[in-house]
DNA sequence: GTCTATACTCTGATAGAC
DNA sequence: GTCTATCAGAGTATAGAC
């Protein structure tokens, strides 16, 4: 009585994903896989030649993802709500999916200097402060937001922080942030 | 012929320090351990109960190495010289350090709202940012910046700038952080 | 294209001789 | 207090039958 027992891609990737999500990256294993689709670990090498290629896909998903969901918040609003409904995206989205957030910024993740799915994501969120700062390609403050959006992420999942102060940082700190960018762009026609 | 071969406490740290330093967490394991230790895994379990004690030992090490390196960087300044300075600090250190850092900040650190060296790590930026703030007890922009300076670290480390921009970035959010600080301690005594 | 069976390497940890 | 020997488990991946 085998199961729908026919393996594809797709159905792999699935429950590659729910694995991912449920456990992180280190639960994401041939032989749970295979387990979870009633199939012998060495049929998944039919479909995909190794784990990194697995991971590999589940990233690339995930940046596009994470793309599309910065780019639906901040559609349609002025520079500075716009990248304020971002930021509360990204930290949605890393709260929601805190493992496929983890994949993005792996330390085999690859920068995003090269084209790609990473690379549009950081090219979003690029024109989103510049649009703000004025400032073309404002690298420095894409930067700057970019490392407390995800330091806050980090520390809030870590329990770095107790059970007080962090919602108060993280608007605090991002006010901080786009007030700077605001002044910077009232300052440059000059 | 056998080395000094006497084993101690003390002597086993110094060697899993090492490793730690090499090559992460990941690479501290009891057998590599031991071999460079010229001795037999299972001697090492006489001077420590399992490979957990081994890393918490550590992450106090660590913890209270940090707190004294941004106390000493600034110790003696003004209240936002002081602030820049400790931060200077921090992204040296978790630079030369990078696995001691993640030690720090590993998910199974315990919060710093119990008392021990992570408290009183936190407690010491507590302190540089209330003094400039001239807000007592200042969690929500302590945890800002401490958010900025984490994530400003781990993306640095994971390659995820290209190979401009992370620095211009630092001195930008930095200053757009410290100069929040003190323009609200300029409007409080109002 | 899935199966059985297995090779290989790594991990932490323990029992008992000396 | 270090040793030998071993347990028990994890992991990725491959060969070859069907």
């Amino acid at each position: 009585m085998p199961y729908p027992a026919k393996l594809t891609p797709d159905l792999i990737l699935s429950e590659a994903q729910t694995l991912l999500d449920n456990g992180g990256e280190s639960a994401l294993n041939m032989r749970p896989l295979a387990a979870a689709l009633h199939v012998q670990p060495s049929s998944l090498y039919r479909h995909f030649p190794d784990r990194g290629a697995l991971l590999q896909a589940l990233e690339d998903a995930a940046s596009t993802e994470f793309n599309r969901v910065l780019q639906t918040a901040s559609a349609g609003k002025a520079s500075r709500a716009a990248l304020w409904a971002a930021a509360e995206a990204y930290l949605s989205y890393a709260r929601a999916y805190p493992h496929r957030y983890g994949l993005l910024l792996s330390p085999h993740a690859p920068a995003p200097v090269q084209p790609g799915p990473a690379k549009d994501l950081w090219n979003t969120v690029l024109g989103l402060v510049s649009a703000l700062s004025q400032t073309p390609d404002d690298t420095a403050r894409t930067v700057a937001l970019w490392a407390f959006l995800h330091g806050f992420v980090v520390l809030e999942r870590s329990g770095q922080f107790g059970l007080s102060g962090p919602r108060g940082g993280f608007d605090t700190g991002l006010t901080a942030l786009l007030d700077e960018m605001k002044r910077v762009a009232a300052n440059r026609p000059e």
